[in-house]
DNA sequence: CACTGATATATTTTT
DNA sequence: TATATCAGTG
């Protein structure tokens, strides 16, 4: 514990306002928080000045971060404070749900064990209920029909309350696959994501008594991010402060980027309304960017509507000037990203490129293997997504969870027993009319009408699951998960396919068995259960790629880049229908979120930032061009750097968007796109192999390439997904 | 029931 | 481009 005299040392490491921040502890207090303002700061030491001051215990805080990697920040930054770091609640709104909801969950006809699905199982779910409905994809679009259902649950309406406000025929439609989409959860016992909100509110509205004991617990709240809430976690946050009222919001409207997801932007603009009582604090120095840099962002987002008006301000100097470059197409713009980075001395750990979409990565990512540079992509495919990682995790979601219809079927067929679409469809009718879980119908396959032989298949399958059962108890994780790939066939399958592909998902496998390792010996004897729950939840943004410890480039999504900062960032694909995204061209609200983004993306930059476009890309297969992004019209011309060197260029004109570049700076930045025979490439799909023969087709440039694992094939250089190593 | 190949189809961001 | 779905065959 810190004397008090220790602890206002420590504030002295916070300039006047953030202090004010930290020690108004009383009442409720929106903190507006600008970008690089030292926000995560203010919010450790406010936690650890609560607790070293002597206001409550750890257990009595509540703080609520965006995702569970600034959950792990925080806790990292408050062990560095505190000396008692592992009793507080520091999580995600979702993990908290599940946390309340896995002790008394049983009040609403679920039962505590149960499993939460991701985004693809909803889909599936979603799916399977418009078939059952006869439902018309074309009309019915599942995706759509799943973001409606989604949205509303987060809106805190379930589906009885849907039902009753469905007007037309299609939310009627809409309504009925809402319905049995529960229906279906409900016998798995299975929630999704939204349900760990919906549900929680529930609770508390059902189970007064519940809500009181929570309210007492908590009695100082925080919540990060808060532009970002949705309406059911704005609901829930409310009902837990409403005995103390020591609630603390930090968010910046001008950071908001998830709309799209449900979050609601009056929730920050609007907490003063909601707390009258409340205090407000601006955080609005800057301590992360030069000020060209800042310039250039505040002028972008300055043109949203309904902003709360501020600016940021920085001691730092005006800095270098943004860069802007234009490029033929997205390879140049690659070429030229990777030549920037090549010709700084600066080490690879400072730079950062960003970009709207994910698909944008594929260019970037073959010409820094091509250059030999080391880099981190994050995103895309997650871990915890990969097919064989989702199957192992559904053998053990059943065998938790003996009712969870959505896994069995999942696996049941995995690796291939015989056991197909027909059976299925009559042990499905079975259960259904028969009102038990399809894990109870196999024991009764006869009954369902199916044939001897593939009864025995059945049988096998319900005793290996039974088997694992029973043994649950006496297993840690890691020696179920070992005895799952073992005893279904599961690797051997694998083994037996001999591909590429089959050894890299065995390789993933074995990841997994010692991520259930780490869990066992961390975890302290704590369930399956438990473990499922934070696979589940955990977003866990995969790095791919050379990983050369921490000395590589930092490749991502705008999105994935909040809270993160770098000194040098490149911002890519600065076009009309990509950045801005087409989807947002009609909806300013849609565009004012987008130009957030970008804002987001500006601020990441400490020292230097570069804004690039390409005149032409291919967009799904087919090359368009596109005009040049209108944020970057919005920078004042002042601000602006030309990295090509060519400084008479005009500059953000859209129409006239002729090169910027010279044309021998052009043909600097031209692939040298040469195949020999010897090379050794990397290919995607039948990984490394060794050019046997190179020809010309046409226009097309064929490489016959042999690979150990599959054999000699022939390929067109021009569109396999081939690199050199 | 499993596999193959052809065709269509949509293509953002994440707990 | 990458994936999903479907029809046809083994």
């Amino acid at each position: 514990m810190f004397s008090r005299l220790d602890i206002e040392e420590q504030l002295n490491c916070l300039n006047g306002v953030q202090k004010d921040a930290v020690c108004t502890t009383e009442g409720p207090l929106l903190i507006l928080a600008g970008a690089g303002s030292g926000k995560t700061r203010v919010l450790t030491y406010r936690i650890a000045y609560l607790i070293n001051m002597g206001e409550c215990l750890p257990d009595e805080i509540l703080a609520i971060t965006f995702t569970n990697k600034a959950a792990e920040e925080m806790k990292n930054r408050l062990r560095e404070l505190l000396h008692i770091p592992d009793k507080l609640w520091i999580s995600t709104f979702h993990a908290a749900g599940a946390r309340i909801l896995r002790s008394a969950i049983n009040n609403l006809g679920y039962e505590r064990n149960f499993n939460i699905i991701d985004t693809q199982d909803q889909l599936n779910l979603i799916k399977e209920c418009l078939r059952e409905q006869n439902l018309d994809f074309d009309i019915y679009h599942p995706r759509k029909v799943l973001s409606i259902i989604s949205k509303a649950k987060n809106e805190l309406e379930d589906e009885v309350s849907y039902e009753k406000n469905a007007r037309d025929f299609f939310a009627c439609k809409v309504s009925d696959v809402f319905i049995l989409y529960q229906k279906k959860l409900k016998e798995s016992n299975c929630l999704d994501f939204d349900d760990l909100l919906l549900l929680t509110v529930k609770l508390f509205q059902e189970k007064p008594e519940l809500l009181n004991y929570y309210q007492n617990q908590f009695r100082y709240i925080l919540v990060d991010e808060y532009q970002d809430t949705n309406m059911a976690q704005y609901v829930l946050v409310k009902m837990l402060a409403e005995k103390y009222r020591n609630l603390c919001v930090v968010g910046d409207d001008d950071q908001s980027i998830y709309q799209f997801r449900g979050a609601d932007i009056r929730n920050i603009l609007e907490f003063e309304k909601d707390y009258p009582e409340a205090k407000t604090v601006k955080l609005e120095e800057n301590y992360r960017s030069q000020r060209n840099i800042l310039e250039a962002a505040f002028h972008v987002v300055k043109n949203n509507s309904g902003r709360k008006e501020k600016r940021l301000w920085t001691r730092k100097s005006d800095g270098e000037k943004v860069y802007y470059f234009c490029g033929r197409d997205e390879r140049e713009e690659a070429r030229f990203v990777v030549d920037e980075i090549k010709s700084n001395q600066d080490k690879f750990e400072n730079f950062a490129v960003l970009y709207r979409t994910n698909a944008q990565s594929r260019v970037l990512e073959e010409i820094l293997v091509r250059e030999n540079i080391p880099y981190s992509l994050y995103g895309g495919i997650r871990f915890y997504e990969r097919m064989e990682i989702k199957d192992i995790l559904a053998y053990l979601k059943l065998v938790d969870n003996l009712n969870d219809n959505i896994s069995l079927k999942r696996i049941i067929n995995v690796p291939r027993r015989g056991i197909g679409k027909k059976t299925m469809e009559k042990l499905e009718n079975y259960a259904l009319s028969e009102g038990i879980t399809l894990f109870k119908a196999l024991q009764e396959s006869e009954k369902a009408g199916i044939s001897a032989g593939i009864r025995k298949k059945i049988d096998e399958f319900y005793h290996c699951i039974n088997n694992f059962y029973n043994m649950g108890e006496f297993l840690s994780v890691q020696e179920l998960v070992e005895k799952i790939i073992e005893d279904t066939g599961y690797l051997d399958a694998l083994e037996a396919e001999g591909t590429f592909e089959a050894r890299s998902r065995m390789e993933n496998i074995k990841e997994f068995v010692s991520a259930a390792q780490e869990f066992d010996v961390s975890g302290e004897g704590k369930s399956l259960t438990y473990f499922l729950t934070e696979v589940s939840l955990v977003s866990s943004m995969e790095v791919i790629g050379e990983t050369e410890e921490d000395k590589r480039v930092f490749c991502m999504t705008l999105h994935a880049a909040k809270g993160l900062e770098f000194s040098v960032v490149f911002i890519i694909g600065l076009e009309e229908t990509l950045f801005p995204h087409s989807f947002s061209l009609e909806n300013p609200e849609d565009l004012d979120e987008e130009r957030r983004l970008f804002y987001v993306g500006c601020t990441r930059a400490m020292n230097r930032l570069y804004l690039t476009h390409a005149r032409e890309r291919s967009f799904y297969g087919r090359r368009t061009s596109n005009l040049s992004s209108r944020f970057l019209e919005e920078i004042p011309e002042e601000l602006i750097g030309f990295a090509s060197g060519d400084k008479d260029k005009e500059w953000g004109k859209r129409e006239g968007a002729e090169p910027l570049l010279k044309k021998e700076d052009t043909e600097r930045f031209l692939e040298n796109e040469s195949w020999s025979v010897g090379d050794n490439v990397y290919h995607k799909k039948w990984g490394n192999g060794i050019i046997k023969k190179t020809g010309v087709s046409g226009e097309d440039q064929v490489l016959t390439v042999q690979f150990p694992e599959v054999g000699t094939k022939v390929i067109m250089a021009t569109y396999a997904p081939l690199k050199k190593v």
